[in-house]
DNA sequence: GGACTTTCCAGACGGTGTACCGAAAGGATC
DNA sequence: GATCCTTTCGGTACACCGTCTGGAAAGTCC
């Protein structure tokens, strides 16, 4: 099998081309199923612990009966990630009348809450699995910012620094939830004990003033849990009123400010 | 040994404490040796090849002698990003006089330009490591936006968000090139062969009609590979306005745009 | 020269993804 | 109903991973 080859296969199952032609022994599972098990797992345990052993106990299958759905593991996540992508794309593109700042408020919104449902969707590094639910999610952002006054390439970008924004923060936001979960100790333990022994032996005032500045002023304060929620919409407001700035001055502005 | 006493030890080699008593067989090797092997197999490889095995064999060492200079791999991938951070750290505070705009935008290319030197930094899910680089970089990007207007709250925000948007943004970027070259085909080949058999079996353009119309409007034309910083110019500049809106308005303006 | 302290490193252990390949099971054809 | 054909099943095996163990080696200190 080429890489041609593989790539098809890999598409295939993907778009759920090519399932059973009706002959031979029929599967044990179902792909739906094997993702199914693979999410299940992934939510619960995170991706390093989403191994096909594992998952094939979930089962109660052989390991290698998974691989007549899925080409690899790293396949297995492919599909899980598309997959949990449809959770959104039902309402997702911008509603009729909808004003565009609105709607990418909206997904933004959508795409954070689905990275606190499957936070290993973080987790893998390359890029999203071209399925069709990713695509219809793609697609949905790009939609905001067709017809709004931008260039089409601008409004490409802005489609695409949109996601990336929510994405970064995101991971940002979750990472540390998740290593507290992983340390087995309770989030709030974590940085108490972290606190306890970092800020005194290790972290100098006057080497950091600006953090021990903000420290000082109350710009890590956080009310509550949902505080970090606050973040993305200052960071998505923020954002979405730049791309403002530029719709209303033509489209390429600079803007307020410095050169 | 408990977890108070691992995370010291974690920290004592992020920060340097600790390092030889002078007693007992000296380190045929050392700390600053390993970790430049690290990175420069991490460099070349990716992070998906830098096992163990194969850094003590570049250092021709054995393998279990890294570990007096290291706790474990993930210890040794954080003193690596630390390290790394250390590259631009030097010049990454606002200059005096320099107007927080051109700082920012500064900052951001500076962290995009490292992403691009070491794009393994991207593709560890965690947080950063608190070591004294990471925190100085940190401590820049925090510097920016303390005195230009906005609330503490608001002003450590804005940096995190910039943060996290070049992140996000150089992930999105450097994940497919990374691919490329872990496959071992160029990156055009890649495309080339991947946009052959996709657009034409996968694709429906009824299905996905925003991307199909930004794609005959030449929304996805890329001039050349740079093209790809673009990107980033205009999301950090789009994020910068809108920061710009926020602080001229005294604070918490909604900004231009709908509600 | 001994005592002490630290590093070195071969080997082993349990874990991973997955290639191999004969066995099993159902449809299609006679 | 017997046979062939196609597909899945899953035990075994292999290479590789991170890292624990523990005795040998190589320095400093008294």
């Amino acid at each position: 099998m080429d890489d041609q080859a593989r790539l098809e296969h890999h598409l295939d199952l993907l778009w759920g081309h090519g399932t059973g032609s009706g002959r031979g022994r029929p599967a044990r599972t179902s792909r739906e199923q094997v993702v199914a098990a693979g999410i299940a797992r992934a939510d619960a345990e995170g991706l390093a612990d989403l191994s096909m052993r594992a998952v094939a106990a979930d089962l109660g299958v052989g390991v290698m009966s998974l691989y007549t759905h899925v080409e690899s593991r790293d396949g297995l996540v492919a599909l899980m990630t598309d997959h949990a992508f449809a959770e959104i794309t039902g309402d997702l593109h911008p509603h009729a009348g909808e004003h565009w700042r609105d709607a990418a408020a909206r997904q933004a919104r959508a795409l954070w809450d689905l990275y606190g449902r499957h936070p290993w969707i973080l987790d893998h590094g390359s890029r999203l699995p071209m399925g069709p639910h990713v695509l219809a999610m793609e697609d949905a952002f790009f939609a905001v910012f067709l017809d709004i006054g931008l260039a089409p390439v601008e409004s490409a970008n802005a489609a695409i620094a949109l996601r990336s924004l929510v994405t970064g923060i995101a991971r940002d936001s979750r990472s540390e939830q998740d290593e507290a979960r992983r340390t087995g100790v309770g989030l709030d333990d974590h940085w108490r004990s972290v606190n306890a022994v970092f800020w005194g032996r290790y972290f100098d005032e006057r080497r950091y003033p600006a953090m021990t500045r903000l420290w000082y002023a109350g710009g890590f304060d956080r009310d509550d849990v949902l505080e970090e929620q606050g973040i993305l919409e200052r960071a998505v407001g923020a954002y979405l009123d730049g791309i403002a700035v530029r719709v209303h001055s033509g489209g390429s502005g600079q803007g307020t400010g410095g050169a």
